[in-house]
This record gives structure tokens, sequence and C-alpha cells, in this order.
RNA sequence: GUGGCCGUAGCUCAAUGGUAGAGCUCCAGAUUGUGGUUCUGGUUGUUGCGGGUUCGAGUCCCGUCGGUCACCCCA
């Protein structure tokens, strides 16, 4: 049997690297004080055709269910978010601070950094609308990826305002109905040749010159940035981010800021991006609720690469790993008889909370001392000849001493 | 969705159209109470799958599935 195209299996090795990953968001996000909380993997489809136009359907992991209804694997957290947040915003004191780690899935042809189901941190902030909002979502990312031990010359965050060009398209006379389009134009400006981007500005009336000018000086309708800008100086996160107009990102429902997270080496896809929603909830609840939002997701595949190629983040992750290891201390039983006493043994090292493991069938003691070395204890007991003492061993130095039961119950917990 | 490249042992890879192999891993022994080294031995394959050409296909052709890269798109 092969696996579904895009799906991975995780060992225990993987699962602890994606469990290292889980622990760093977890931590960082607690640290904002962002809480916790989860939804359904499965929504009705309508969920994602109301906040957004077909495109997005197009990617969908969908499916007819039994009971007829047509459903989808959530390719994002922020619909549901919304219409959770729609539904019980009264029992919550503003602002929000959520987040959550969970699965999405997407269905498109994998590549490098792009899967079929992947991890995603999600944080939200909701109902509050200054400035201070962004800067403490932007802060929250930047802390997140230093967590992972990644500095300013790996990752730097572009910061973008939908508003300054909703603006610069009013003033040129492009009605809202053609602001999405008009935005599209701008994503692509990197990757479409001059000619075409020309031809397309022209339909609205306007030139590559007008919009290169805008993007190299966009001072004047950018003042929220500015503010937003500040703010992380002053927690000296300012070298960690640029503005870049030329980021407008392709979701339908963001309003003022937008921003996407980029290694510095230019080899990854996108670390991260999020930015403003602040029309989301009342389209959601149908005008019954009006709530400032604003968000970021970050997947796990990009930065486990980018993880793999910055030393000082391999070293933080190996380091993580150590602590986490199968067992602490491995129990060598030398003398076969004495079973039962190094089970009681092992039965109150981990009563104690200590990660204690050993062999299961007899076994030769260089074979359990393998055992050991692989099960990456720090510690081996022998139980054997020495009964009533025990022999403990720091693997590491090969340093041996003798000691009473109860001296090596006292030893532990190893932290 | 479109195109390029690639699918051989658990992993990394060999094999002019002519008997499917090596290294690593794993298991056992050397070593009946001491581990990362070393040495010896052993297990493991419908060569992704299905057709075709051929006396003969891992090798050539077609299809298909999967991987990968680029484009597309991006939550």
């Amino acid at each position: 049997m092969q696996l579904l195209p895009g799906f991975r299996d995780f060992y225990p090795e993987e699962c602890a690297r994606r469990n290292y990953i889980l622990s760093v968001w977890r931590d960082v996000a607690g640290r904002y004080g962002f809480v916790e909380y989860d939804g359904p993997v499965l929504e009705s489809i309508e969920l994602y055709r109301k906040k957004s136009g077909g495109e997005l359907v197009g990617q969908l992991f969908d499916f007819v269910d039994k009971g007829e209804r047509h459903v989808a694997m959530r390719p994002e957290m922020t619909p549901t978010l919304a219409r959770m947040v729609a539904a019980r915003e009264r029992d919550y004191k503003k602002p929000l601070k959520w987040f959550c780690a969970p699965s999405f899935f997407r269905y498109e042809k994998q590549q490098r950094g792009r899967l079929r189901e992947f991890l995603q941190l999600n944080c939200d902030i909701l109902g509050e609308a200054s400035a201070g909002a962004d800067a403490e979502l932007l802060a929250l990312a930047i802390d997140i990826l230093r967590g992972f031990g990644l500095g300013p010359a790996d990752f730097v965050l572009r910061l973008s305002d939908r508003d300054a060009w909703a603006e610069f398209a009013k003033a040129r006379g492009v009605g809202e109905d053609r602001l999405l389009d008009f935005l599209s134009v701008v994503d692509k400006l990197e990757r479409a040749s001059e000619a075409e981007s020309e031809k397309r500005l022209s339909d609205f009336g306007m030139t590559l010159q007008q919009v290169r000018a805008f993007i190299s000086n966009p001072t004047a309708e950018a003042t929220k940035l500015n503010s937003i800008l500040e703010d992380l100086k002053a927690r000296g996160l300012g070298e960690y981010v640029e503005v870049d107009l030329t980021i407008v990102r392709g979701l339908a429902y963001y309003t003022g800021l937008v921003f996407e997270v980029f290694d510095r080496g230019g080899k990854e896809r996108a670390l991260a991006g999020g930015g403003r929603y602040d029309r989301l909830l009342e389209v959601m609840s149908d005008g019954k609720v009006k709530m400032p939002a604003l968000g970021f997701g970050m997947g796990d595949v990009v930065l486990a690469n980018l993880i793999d190629d910055v030393e000082v983040a391999n070293q933080r992750r190996n380091a993580w790993l150590g602590a986490n290891r199968a067992a602490e201390i491995f129990v060598v039983l030398a003398k076969e008889e004495l079973r039962s006493e190094a089970l009681r043994l092992v039965q109150r090292l981990r009563e104690k909370g200590s990660r204690v493991d050993f062999a299961l069938a007899p076994a030769k003691v260089g074979k359990q001392f393998q055992a050991a070395e692989q099960s990456g204890a720090q510690f081996a007991v022998v139980v054997g000849d020495e009964w009533p003492q025990l022999k403990w061993k720091e693997l590491a130095t090969r340093q041996e001493r003798l000691l009473d039961v109860d001296e090596v119950i006292s030893l532990v917990p190893m932290k």
C-alpha cells in the first residue's frame, strides 16, 4: 500500500521533530498571552465559498458525505475562527488572543514546502482595531521564529497595507468592485513581464510607472504602517521588518495590514503570512457581529526546511530532541533470578517521574548496554551479583559506583 | 492543472538488451557481567504497476501510479 500523495507518515524521529515545532509554537504564543482553541477538521463547503471566490474552492480537499452534504477538509482556520467567534463573542472579553496548531488540507500537487496535509500555527487577535494589535501580532510572529534560533540574517517580514492600495486605486478612479482585480495585477508585478503588467494596468487607466512610484514612495497613504514600525522598533525588533507594497496576498478577505515572512536566502516559499480581516466576521454573521480582527498562519513544512538550513536552529532542535529522548535510565538485568527485584526498581523509578526502560526478555548484558545506548539513556543501573546493592553507571563517562536502592531512587528526578 | 527529470533490498545506489549486486542498516556470533570500534556469518527483491517490441527487458516503446523540480496557484 502506498501513501496517498502529499501525505506523511510520522515515524518516531519525524514525530519528535514535529513535536519540537509544536512545543515552540505553543510556548511562545503562551508568552504573548494567546490561548489555544480548535475546531472541526471538516466543514461545509459553503463556509469557504462564503468568504471568497471560486479560485479557492478549486484547491479544496472536498467530497460529498453519506448524508449528501458537500463538505471540505479545512484548508485554513480563519473562516472557522470567524464562525466560532461570531457565534459566541459575548462570552469573551476583548481583545481575544487565540491560537491553534492543527492539520490543514489542500488538494494540490505536492512539491518542496507544499504538501496536501500540513500543520499550521494560526494566531489571531480579535476585537482590537488599533495599530497596537498589528504590532503585537507581528512581534509574536518574529519571536516565534526567534524561538527556533532564527535571526535577522535568516528571515524578514515584509509589510504592506491594502488600505493604502485601496486609497491609491480610488484616487485614480478604480471602483471598489474592481479593487481585487487590480490587486491581483500588483501581486503578479514581480513575476509577469513589463509589457504584460503595462497592458493589464491600462485596463485600470494606470501606467506601470505610476504604480512603481507608489511602491517606492508610499509614505502619504501608509501612516498606519509607520506607527506599527515604531512599535516594533521600541521592542527592539525593527531589523526584522521592512515595508514592501508588492505584497498584497491572494485572499479576498484581507483589509488593512498584510504581510508575508520570507527566508533571507530566498530559497523557500513564504514561511508565514497574514493580515487584517476587519470585515470578515460581519460577513460570516450576516451583519450581526462587527469586530476588527487580524491573524497569521505559519506552516510546519517550510519552517522545518529552514531549520535544516540554519546551523544555530539545527543545534537548538537537537538540544531539544536530546532532552526528550526515549529514556533517562536503563535498568540492566544481569542476573535473571533478580527479575522481580528489577521490576520493582523500574516501577519505583517510574513512579518518581523518571523515564525508564529495560529489556523485556532475558538478554545478554552486552545487548542490554547496547539497548541502553540506543534509548538515549544517560544512566544504566545494573541489577546483579551486587544485590541488594546496585551498580549506577553514567554511560557517557563510563564511571560506576555502588549504591543502595534507596540511594538510586533519591537521585531521581534527574532534572 | 501543464511540462522536464526520476522510480532496482528497510536506506543510498550499481548492473553494454544476456545468471539482479554492493555499501549502510537490521539480526546472530566472536565476547556466559559491561555499550558507540573491529571481524565473521545471516535475513531482505514479483526491478512501482500494466501492456508492447525481442530468442531474451531492470535496461527500449506506450500507458498508469508515485516521487521530484519548474510553471500555475497560494490558505
